[in-house]
This record gives C-alpha cells, sequence and structure tokens, in this order.
DNA sequence: CCTGTGTCTTGACCAAAATCAAGAGCGCCC
DNA sequence: GGGCGCTCTTGATTTTGGTCAAGACACAGG
C-alpha cells in the first residue's frame, strides 16, 4: 500500500504515541480517536474518559484520496476539517491570472480546512501528494462539542493560532531570505515534523517535485536544483532524486540565521 | 488629538455603522459593545439583546497607545485579545540575527493577538503607528461566553480563519509577484480597507514609512520609493510623500493581475 | 527662524535569481 | 523490455531588485 520508504526504516521507535501504523489503516473500521495513534497530534491530551467520548463523535467517517486527488478545491462548500492520517498534501491559491502558490504541505496529525471557515467555502485547494486517508470532521459537530468540552473548544483555538503563526513564519521565509536560506529552513522544518512523528532526523523522502518546492519558498525550480547542488558540493546534504539525508544540519542551521556574516 | 486627515475629510458618509468616531474615544467611559460605532467589524451581526448584554462583557478596558507604543511585544505572556477602536498598528516578526518583517497593518474594527493563544506567549511584536485605543478583551473571558453564545463563538472562527486567508494571500504576494504587482495589490488593499471604514476610495494617507511599507512587501525601500515614481510618471496615482491620491485604480488592477501580458 | 534628524528620492553599479535552452535520468505504461 | 513523460540538472544570458551613496525634503525642537 503506501510506502513508508527509507525514512520510515531508519525510525527511531521511541514515541509510542507517534508511531505511525499506515498499514492498519485500512483494516480499522471503528473510527474513534480514542484508539488512533494520532491522537496526541490531533487532540487535547489530558482528557477523561467521559470527554473523550464526546470527542469520538467528532469524526464521522474517514476518506480515502488517491495520489493527485483533492481534498477540497477552491469555491467548493466547506462542511469540515479534516485530520490527515495518513499521507501528505499540499496546498495552494491561485491569482486568477494563473499563477499559484503553494501555502503548506501537511502530513499525518495535521487539521486541514481552516481557510474554508470564514466564507463557507474554500478558498484553496489541497491536493494529495500520496495516497491519503483522512478524518472528517464536520465543523457544526467541532463548535457543537467544543461548547461541552472546554479542552476541545481550547486546543481548536490552538490549532488555529498554530496555522496563524506558521504563515508568520513562511512571510519571513518569503520576505526577508535568500534562496540558501530557504531552502536551509524548508528541510530543517521537514524533517523536524517528520522527526516529531517518529521518522530519521536526517533522512527524508520528499513528496512533493522541485516546482512545488518552489512555489513554496517563491523560487523557481531550477534555483531549487542548483541550491541543493550547492548544498550537495559543500557537503552538507546528499540528494538523489527524492531521497535526501541530512549530512550536517548546524550548517543549515548557520544558514538559515545568519545571513550577516556570509557577505 | 488624533488627525483624521486628508482621508478621513472626503470620507463618503453613508455607511452609518463604519463612520469612525475618533474624537469621542477618550469621552467614553462606559465600555459597551452596543454602544459602540465599531461593532459591525467587530462582533456577529443578529445577536438578540440578551446576547448583546453577555457580549458586552467580553470587553474589561480600553487601553490608549501612544504612536511608536507597543501594544505587546514577542515573548509577552498572551492574555488579551484586542479589538482597535481608533489608531493604527503594524504587527512584526523577527529572526535571531535581527532581520525582521512586517506581516500586516491593522486598523479600527481589526483584532489582534491571535498569534498568542498557542503558546500562551506572544510570538510578533504590535506597534501603534499612530496614537491608538485597543479594546481589551480577556480571551479566557471570550471562551467562556462563546460557550454561551453559538455566535459568538462562530465568529471568533471566522476571524482567525480571516487571518489564515489573509495570510494566504500575502504569502502568493511574497512568493510569485513582481514589485510593481506588490505595490499595485498593497495600495488596492489598503484603500478597500479604508472605504469599507467610510474613508475615501480614491486617497489614503499612509501611516507607515516606505520601509514599513518594504518589510510587509519582502522590498527595499528604494525599491518601494522607486515603484511609487514609476506608478506617478504613469499617471496611475499621484504622491506627497505619505498622502496617496489613485488616478487610475483599474490600471493597478490590472497590474497586480496579469504579469503575464506585460512581458 | 534655523538646525538636525529621520525619511524619501534618485543615480550608478552589482548580485541574485529568473529565464531560456539543452540534455540526462527515472519511472510508468504499453 | 523499450519508449515516452515527466522531472531534474546544468549552462548561458538577462532581468529584477538590492546595495551603496548623495542629496532633497519635511518636520520637530530649540
Amino acid at each position: 500500500m503506501s510506502r513508508p520508504s527509507a525514512a520510515a526504516k531508519v525510525s527511531t521507535a521511541g514515541h509510542e504515541a507517534t508511531h505511525i501504523p499506515i498499514q492498519d489503516a485500512s483494516q480499522t473500521f471503528r473510527v474513534a480517536c480514542s484508539n488512533c495513534n494520532l491522537r496526541e497530534l490531533c487532540l487535547p491530551v489530558g482528557l477523561t474518559s467521559e470527554q473523550m467520548e464526546r470527542v469520538d463523535d467528532v469524526v464521522t467517517v474517514r476518506r480515502k484520496i488517491k495520489r493527485g486527488g483533492t481534498l477540497f478545491r477552491n469555491g467548493e462548500p466547506f462542511t469540515s476539517l479534516f485530520a490527515i492520517r495518513t499521507g501528505f498534501f499540499k496546498t495552494c491559491v491561485a491569482t486568477e491570472d494563473g499563477r499559484d502558490q503553494v501555502t503548506g504541505f501537511q502530513m499525518a496529525g495535521e487539521i486541514i480546512g481552516l481557510d474554508g471557515i470564514v466564507h463557507d467555502h474554500h478558498s484553496c485547494d489541497a491536493v494529495a501528494l500520496e495516497d491519503a486517508e483522512v478524518c472528517v470532521m464536520p465543523f457544526d459537530r467541532i463548535e457543537e462539542i467544543s461548547r461541552e468540552v472546554n479542552a476541545l473548544q481550547h486546543h481548536v483555538h490552538k490549532i488555529m493560532s498554530r496555522e496563524i503563526v506558521r504563515e508568520h513564519g513562511v512571510m519571513l521565509l518569503l520576505g526577508s531570505m535568500r534562496a540558501e536560506e530557504r531552502l536551509a529552513a524548508f528541510l530543517l522544518n521537514l524533517v523536524q515534523r517528520l522527526h516529531a512523528r517518529g521518522f530519521s532526523q536526517t533522512e527524508l523522502v520528499l513528496r512533493m517535485t522541485r516546482e512545488e518546492i518552489g512555489s513554496y519558498l517563491g523560487l523557481k525550480l531550477e534555483t531549487v536544483s542548483r541550491t541543493f547542488s550547492k548544498f550537495v558540493e559543500e557537503g552538507i546534504v546528499e540528494v538523489k532524486q527524492r531521497h535526501v539525508r541530512i549530512l550536517d544540519a548546524e550548517a543549515l542551521k548557520r544558514i538559515v540565521n545568519s545571513q550577516q556574516e556570509c557577505r
């Protein structure tokens, strides 16, 4: 089915709650957050079992999306948020004249669809970059239950605030960093999020093309490619197509926060 | 006190609820949203008077900030959201190495402080660009009351979603537009928001420096200045320091969504 | 009124990234 | 297994916007 791939093989167990049981996805019929290995990513911690029961009702069904398929599209009515169970998504917005901008890459445990709340319609596309499965959470139900379970209410607020803060970071990146800094920041961010999910701290498989990375980082694909090559030359990373091994994370960190010294 | 200035003089009345009573600010002692001329910007519409009474309790006090002063700073504990009553703010984030990025400009009726929810601490600075007054809304109280008043709950969600969508737009701007497009989009956005508040559709007074505009748009101040000059040469705007008169809004719109045709 | 400071404009030059182009590598489908 | 996409890499060239520098302008404070 889906492929845990190189990165998954080197996963360093440990975090019991962040280990992703990709194979189980299709076998799980009981849709219950309380049983879900990702619950510590999606849900508030420290719920009583009563509260947990209420929260279980937030997820109605699951939905599978094939690679290349869309979870939702700009303009479609908004009804639900989605928690990613497996797979990898990109979200992107477009101008009238056809240019588009990847606004984020989302992985297991992350919540997608928040853009739709304000106008009752989605304002971006969510595209699966690999076969994926999501938990469908009707938003009116989220609102209903979060009136009863304070921890859920606060958790929803936090998720939205987190997204706002993340986007601040992207604005900083797009507004004031050079190509190398952007790519370094991107790699560090990806590997950090993967690591939090039990994958390697040093190896990753990119699920997106150079063009998609470029779109996210405000660069052309050629620049992304050249910058990868530069990092390889400098011995900072190894790159074989979409497989990336980080040899010198410190160097990447140095690149990110110190444009001054380099010039 | 604060200055309505050129832009205010040409304001085209009409919208009764969006007319800003700058002079009244300091005279108002009863802190009540129900009396506030900005309530249609801050609050859900169609509340019953009972609900309105509950919602009035969201705002505890008002706070004045002098030009140049900060409403909150990166790292400070988060307790409240703020509704801007009068004045104009910028929010900005910074990297360790000192670069900073303006993430937004906020005006009357807009809500500020959402970044603080996720970590109980603010992650950006909010600086007043002119003397300002805000309504302080303790967040625990917002959560409490929004459990009782569904419309408020949904409104809070919408405000956060709106911010997320706005930031998507900024990412699109930073990631894929050229200098002229960025500045054109910026001017159109500003004037549109001012117009919604009863000000002119064609005249505005910039409350921020060229450098701050540049930071927001991912450009250097010289580029902002040059781009203004270019627009002036082309007869699209008139610029006298911070006074801007838009002569040809259509031209600005054309610049924003059509990099293709121009080249 | 004058001076000083912060802000803005403009010019000359430079560097980073975009563009255009060619070709290599890989994987998918027949 | 072979051939056709698509993706990626790399080079040459152009363009955009950044950098450095000088001076103009406007406003606040003495």
